[in-house]
DNA sequence: ATGGTGGATGCTCCA
């Protein structure tokens, strides 16, 4: 089974990326981030002949999530977080029993201090709410996928500069404390690391603000796909697809992949 | 230290 996750910043405008990559990398199931549309407009008619299943939970303007599926999905769902219905989390079940979670974690905008800036807050209520969560539901035997833009690159090596990255949004202390401790609350296994050593640099996301995203290479990892540990035995690949942010209009994440041997 | 680009929206917000 290949699961992809990919931040598609506008799933109506890109939606001839989505078919090339569904084309070229043939996930079996994708999950999309910052789709920026509501659900009567979710381009549907464009997806359905690459993906029968669909689940979508998107706004106008803002955020959005899909699960968009070449297998079956059963019992899918949204849910809101922290009081907000802003469209950052959709599931659905695979078959084989497999919980998938489709997680759009808030960026945080710019300033990293949760009383001067209330995204930031925002931020680290999410996390902290998705801890709590995760602590609640985990049982030894769940098998259970956890992928989307988590807006946090918790390594050294999952940033171009560890040292000049500690005050920037997405690298802070802080936040990679918070973003361990949800890992922790449910012994999820990080799904491409399982495969890449944590000492090689590992990147998913490159600002549209370089003037040449590749000569400069300052990406980040943002965008994960963790599995629980009885899903853990089944990893067989992982793979970053770097050269999709160079397609034409491309979007500013790329695809993470993971195949599991169920 | 600053501003750089891109998307959706509608004379600005968000990433």
């Amino acid at each position: 089974m290949r699961i992809a996750t990919w931040n598609i910043n506008s799933v109506r405008l890109r939606l001839p990326l989505v078919r090339r990559l569904a084309e070229e990398a043939t996930p079996d199931v994708l999950c999309l981030q910052e789709t920026k549309v509501p659900d009567e407009l979710f381009p549907h008619e464009g997806l359905a002949d690459l993906f029968p299943y669909r689940m979508v939970r998107g706004m106008k303007g803002y955020n959005g999530v899909a699960i968009l599926s070449k297998l079956r999905l059963t019992d899918a769902g949204w849910q809101d977080w922290c009081g907000k219905t802003d469209c950052r989390h959709a599931f659905a079940r695979l078959p084989g029993g497999i919980e998938l979670h489709n997680l759009y974690i808030p960026s945080g905008g710019d300033v990293p201090d949760p009383a001067m800036n209330v995204k930031f807050a925002h931020k680290l209520a999410f996390i902290d709410a998705q801890a709590a969560w995760w602590a609640k539901e985990a049982t030894t035997k769940a098998k259970r996928i956890v992928v989307g833009d988590f807006n946090v690159a918790p390594l050294e090596h999952d940033v171009w500069s560890h040292n000049q990255l500690l005050d920037v949004v997405s690298h802070t202390p802080v936040e990679v404390e918070k973003l361990g401790r949800l890992q922790a609350a449910h012994d999820w296994v990080d799904g491409v690391r399982h495969f890449v050593p944590a000492s090689e640099k590992l990147y998913s996301w490159w600002s549209y603000r370089a003037r040449d995203w590749h000569l400069t290479n300052r990406g980040r990892r943002l965008d994960h796909i963790w599995v629980t540990p009885a899903l853990a035995p089944t990893l067989a690949a992982a793979n970053i697809l770097v050269e999709a942010r160079a397609w034409p209009q491309a979007s500013d994440h790329v695809p993470v992949i993971v195949d599991l041997d169920v």
